[in-house]
DNA sequence: GTCTATATGAAGATAGAC
DNA sequence: GTCTATCTTCATATAGAC
């Protein structure tokens, strides 16, 4: 047996925009849970469609093959993220400091909404074919360059002071990315505390301030 | 095909001490590399076999099961997490900047010195069960509280500053074990300016300074 | 210790009735 | 769209010779 849960959440938390009608919604979800706890090789279609309420082959009817329903929950995941990061940028003005909190705000804040998703979306990227993947990989891409673009423009115009963004930006979306693993609506901290105080730790990562120009820099 | 790597290094660096002698080396360090680039279920004893150079049946001569081979690599990863983080821990004094300083240095060290041990121990730690994973699960305790020891006493004694050590304990090691992923010795930075930054960033994530009692807060 | 050969079950996927 | 039944391949693991 294994006590060690991969990831704390228990439900799939799926929108009703992210989950089709019907029996192809129900397949849908069940795959997101078990692709979560037990990872895309270590779920089965005997098991999606056992806890989707199905028969095996009903699933065929709905999706071509397993990985295509990866395929469609990786995409699902990184649209959700992109669409988060991207909106609260337009919510926000020209302040690199705003720029950040909205991001991590939102970034974090994905990721306490979804873990599910997000757990999916990234930690099984590696089983998805270049061919299915292409949707998916170029949302990544853009999401992480809205953050890259972010500091980078806040240490050009002397208001972020790191001597390497792009670690910086391993940092802070790494640190994003882990709370889906965590994080839980039991949790001590509501999701909106944990948000607000990963932004207050990013801004402290990047931010210019006399003790960050010592002597050992 | 998948082009996307799961990790980027290439090589499972073993060291001779974590290595045993002869075929069961060999197919202890198949599996590392497998169950790193494809996770345990991905992998097959049949693949491990192939890259160890031995018949599927020759591993069952040296390890009972599959899942005996991911426990052996769990706990060698963990003790060996445990181990540089520990060592780093008595080199240092009781000043709580140079503390966290040495902690993040040697977790980050090893986790671009092994980063498929990292990965292996970390995400693949779901599929291990609790009789096989006793070992590595108190050594991932200890690893962790080590952490949260150096923080808490830092906020005790107004080094620190911050409200929930918990969080900052989940970024900072966080942050750490991300490095896993990304890191290989072709990357730009060395491992030892990579160590540096991480441990700057967290210092700046804890360190009490008069810009980290605005008004915010 | 390593092999060949194989037992046994589970995997992804399909055929065809309803 | 969903089912029963099944194909085919692959999985983990074992038996027993050398």
């Amino acid at each position: 047996m294994t006590l060690n849960r991969r990831l704390a959440a228990t439900a799939t938390n799926l929108l009703p925009e992210h989950k089709p009608p019907g029996s192809r919604g129900q397949i849908l979800e069940a795959a997101l849970k078990l692709f979560a706890e037990r990872g895309y090789a270590g779920a089965s279609i005997r098991e999606i469609a056992a806890a989707a309420g199905v028969k095996p082959a009903t699933i065929y009817a709905h999706y071509p093959s397993k990985e295509h329903l990866l395929a469609e929950l990786c995409r699902i995941g990184h649209e959700e993220q992109y669409r988060s990061v991207h909106a609260a940028l337009l919510n926000c003005g020209a302040n690199s400091c705003d720029q950040i909190v909205a991001y991590v705000q939102a970034h974090v804040g994905m990721h306490t909404t979804f873990p599910m998703l997000a757990v999916v979306a990234n930690a099984e990227l590696h089983a998805l074919s270049a061919e299915l993947g292409t949707t998916t990989f170029a949302l990544r891409q853009q999401s992480e360059q809205m953050l890259v673009d972010i500091i980078q423009r806040g240490v050009n115009n002397d208001v972020f002071d790191v001597q390497h963004v792009w670690l910086a930006v391993a940092v802070i979306g790494g640190m994003g990315l882990r709370v889906a693993y965590w994080y839980s609506p039991e949790y001590e901290l509501s999701a909106k505390q944990v948000a607000d105080t990963y932004a207050e730790y990013a801004l402290r990562i990047l931010a210019a301030s006399p003790l960050n120009h010592g002597p050992t820099r």
